[in-house]
DNA sequence: GTCTATACACGGATAGAC
DNA sequence: GTCTATCCGTGTATAGAC
């Protein structure tokens, strides 16, 4: 337990601070607290990283490369042959593509959460204030991609700018989630999400294809 | 400056915890800080308060009452005969909503951002659990309220039950709300503000009057 | 009733022992 | 290189002086 150490270490200390922020909140997330859960002495902490601060930015970055994990399909992969193109139903993969979602948010709701918190913090820290930035840069990017499968797989097109259309998806998604792991209303949240869902299928419309092969 | 006190202080206490926290974020509002903002003594702060949680509790409070003030109107008052039913154009209305709501974000960003601090802040710990709850039940009524207001100037109803509305509406808002608070990306925002306006007057359906007084 | 002084616990960071 | 012991600052709460 001697050697191999200087990288392997920070990972450790990484994936224990994230649990004991998910279990008790970034407030709680202490150095000792963060060493004791990883079960390391208090000492290891500042050989890995300079200050708490960095640490602070390591967790951010490993959570978003989590989001990017998550698949961004329907409901897993749809097979060798790759996505059924025109012939899905439009509705059907807007709800599915919202379901996977809002299962992830479902069965992760303090994962969730601490998202929102992190943002919180790295808005107030000045050295942090860009992270956050980049945080929701990079979810914008995704929502944008998954706007673009949904178009792919369902056979249509958006009839509004994509850039604009993700922004407002990611916001709402975000507020119904946040709203969500407020009141634990699953009822009033699954109805918001259809709601939203519906709206989405009004902004696709039918890809027109000048002739089909005949 | 000894005998009139009691309540007084307190009031006194809170003023300087919401300016604290406005200015360095929950994190920073401690005890020490706050009767510093006040130019009181810290021992003041115990005989007003029985703990900590107790202030964050009024401080909450005081925030939900603020929110309440904000004059519920398109531009405030239509005058003294009240609004005018019918003939008001639908797109007009809606806009004028969500445009007074975008401008008090604008012009207070830091005390929207403290509002969603504050929640998070209730969340995690137990005895303030319930009061961000009641936050929201409380910030879904106004939002209901909103729609309802929109439906009798714009002379119009609402083709979809109104607490799912109401729902997805707020959390719309704070989505959006959140992320520019985030990024401060006007355009960006303003499009995807626009995208929500034109969806809600979708959801609106002119009222059919039996007949008109001809 | 109002405020001062202080006790106590905790968190971040470092110097130096092994 | 690894860890222990400790310093200093900060936050909460209280005992008791005015």
């Amino acid at each position: 337990m001697s050697r191999r150490s200087a990288d392997e270490r920070r990972e450790q200390l990484i994936d224990a601070a994230i649990r004991v922020m998910i279990r008790d909140g970034v407030a709680k997330a202490t150095t000792r607290a963060v060493v004791a859960e990883a079960g390391l002495p208090l000492g290891a902490f500042h050989y890995c990283f300079r200050a708490k601060e960095q640490l602070l930015h390591s967790v951010i970055e490993r959570i978003m490369l989590r989001a990017l994990d998550a698949p961004d399909g329907p409901d897993g992969p749809d097979g060798p042959d790759g996505p059924v193109f025109g012939d899905a139903p439009v509705g059907e993969v807007v709800r599915g593509t919202l379901g996977a979602y809002w299962e992830r948010v479902r069965r992760n709701p303090d994962e969730h959460l601490l998202t929102y918190e992190l943002t919180q913090y790295a808005l107030r820290k000045p050295g942090l204030a860009d992270v956050a930035r980049g945080q929701y840069r990079h979810y914008t990017e995704v929502s944008l991609r998954q706007l673009e499968t949904i178009a792919r797989r369902s056979g249509a097109e958006w009839t509004l700018p994509l850039p604009v259309l993700a922004r407002y998806g990611l916001s709402a998604l975000d507020g119904l989630t946040l709203n969500w792991l407020i009141d634990r209303d699953d009822e009033a949240a699954s109805a918001a999400l259809d709601l939203y869902a519906n709206h989405l299928v009004t902004l696709l419309r039918p890809v027109t294809e000048p002739a089909a092969v005949v």
